[in-house]
DNA sequence: ATTATTTGACCGGC
DNA sequence: GCCGGTCAAATAAT
């Protein structure tokens, strides 16, 4: 954050925002919520708008008419795209001009926010059923926590180009924002069932140690019907083709897929061994690479995603195990609670129009 | 021995 | 030149 005017550091406040105002409504009508937690939530959410607020003020006067050259009107307009739209989607919050966006990238992208919280578990979901490794971490400019940088496990072997970026939030650190670009065409998702040890993971945060409870809730309620569908078709097309495609085409996401309705593997779920959130600042938090699986039944209360490519295909569901400190194990149960967390960002209203969880309540 | 993570160097857009 | 992203050698973990 930081950083004023910067169009990024702008979205980033907004997008804490809308996760805030989210977790709110969630704790709105959790009747375990304390009047407390509501309190400090809506504080947040007031401090982020007015943090924002003045970051615009910093750029100076927004022409009016002209959102691309106003960052965060570029920004709104960015995320409101239709997801669907294809391939465009990567210019992100950073380009606002025109010519700002041949770079590189031109995969789809999506962030997905997870929150961990201590005595709870990680809230969202957790797990992208993908084997990511780690490739890099750096220091990025105005932000207190380094980001990582992994890809999926079998781009050597399956040409699979999907990435991911995991940045710690600076402002509150139980906050990962998780990047992902492009879609996986590998055909390796989760290998539940399979006894594949899962090499560990991570050094992170151990947030939760705790047991998590990996009830079987988890039914993605979320998803949208067509949604749902989709990804049928894609999984059992899945099975059926080998996959060799390059990364482009937006359009079709592939997914591999994700749980295995009819096994479940396992649901005990291991602890992590340092739980402590201070852990984070360690260095070494920033690793979640889980290489395999972790699958952690999560709650879903405080996930936010942002689109800005796809977003609902692909991984988009559930991707963000690899912060948390996941373990290895298995996964339960195919649903996930990856709930509904998938909205488009043009939908600025916190109010809300359908804001499902499946799982109101947390474990807690 | 193999595979994953760490980390500084390198690359390329701005 | 700065900065985000990626590479790749060294190192750690299995």
């Amino acid at each position: 954050m930081d950083h004023m005017g910067d169009p990024k550091s702008i979205i980033h406040e907004l997008l804490q925002g809308l996760e805030l105002a989210r977790q709110l409504q969630v704790h709105l009508h959790m009747p375990s919520s304390s009047q407390e937690t509501r309190d400090l939530l809506i504080q947040k959410i007031i401090s982020t708008f007015e943090k924002v607020l003045e970051m615009v003020k910093w750029k100076g006067p927004v022409p009016a008419g002209e959102s691309s050259q106003h960052p965060l009107g570029a920004a709104l307009i960015r995320m409101s795209d239709s997801p669907l739209s294809s391939e465009d989607s990567d210019r992100d919050l950073k380009d606002q001009d025109p010519n700002a966006f041949k770079k590189r990238n031109t995969l789809p992208r999506w962030t997905k926010q997870i929150r961990v919280t201590p005595g709870m578990g990680v809230e969202g979901p957790l797990d992208d059923g993908y084997s990511w490794r780690k490739y890099g971490q750096k220091d990025i400019l105005g932000a207190l926590y380094p980001r990582g940088y992994y890809r999926c496990t079998h781009r050597n072997v399956q040409g699979c180009m999907a990435t991911k970026q995991v940045q710690r939030s600076d402002e509150d650190p139980t906050i990962f924002e998780i990047t992902y670009r492009g879609k996986h065409t590998c055909t390796v998702a989760i290998n539940v069932g399979s006894s594949s040890p899962i090499p560990l993971e991570n050094q992170e945060p151990s947030l939760n140690n705790t047991n998590i409870p990996q009830h079987q809730h988890q039914q993605n309620i979320l998803q949208s019907h067509e949604q749902q569908q989709n990804e049928l078709l894609l999984s059992l097309r899945k099975g059926l083709r080998v996959q060799t495609e390059n990364l482009d085409s937006p359009e079709q996401p592939l997914v591999p897929f994700r749980f295995p309705l009819s096994t479940n593997i396992k649901n005990e779920s291991h602890v992590f061994p340092s739980p402590v959130l201070e852990n984070f600042t360690s260095p070494s938090y920033v690793s979640p690479a889980a290489s395999g699986i972790g699958h952690f039944s999560v709650s879903p209360s405080g996930v936010v995603n942002s689109f800005e490519g796809n977003p609902n295909l692909a991984n988009s569901e559930s991707q963000i195990n690899d912060m948390i400190p996941a373990t290895t194990t298995t996964s339960a149960a195919p649903n996930s609670s990856t709930v509904g967390l998938e909205f488009p960002f043009d939908q600025f209203e916190f109010d809300g129009q359908n804001f499902t969880f499946d799982n109101p309540r947390f474990f807690s």
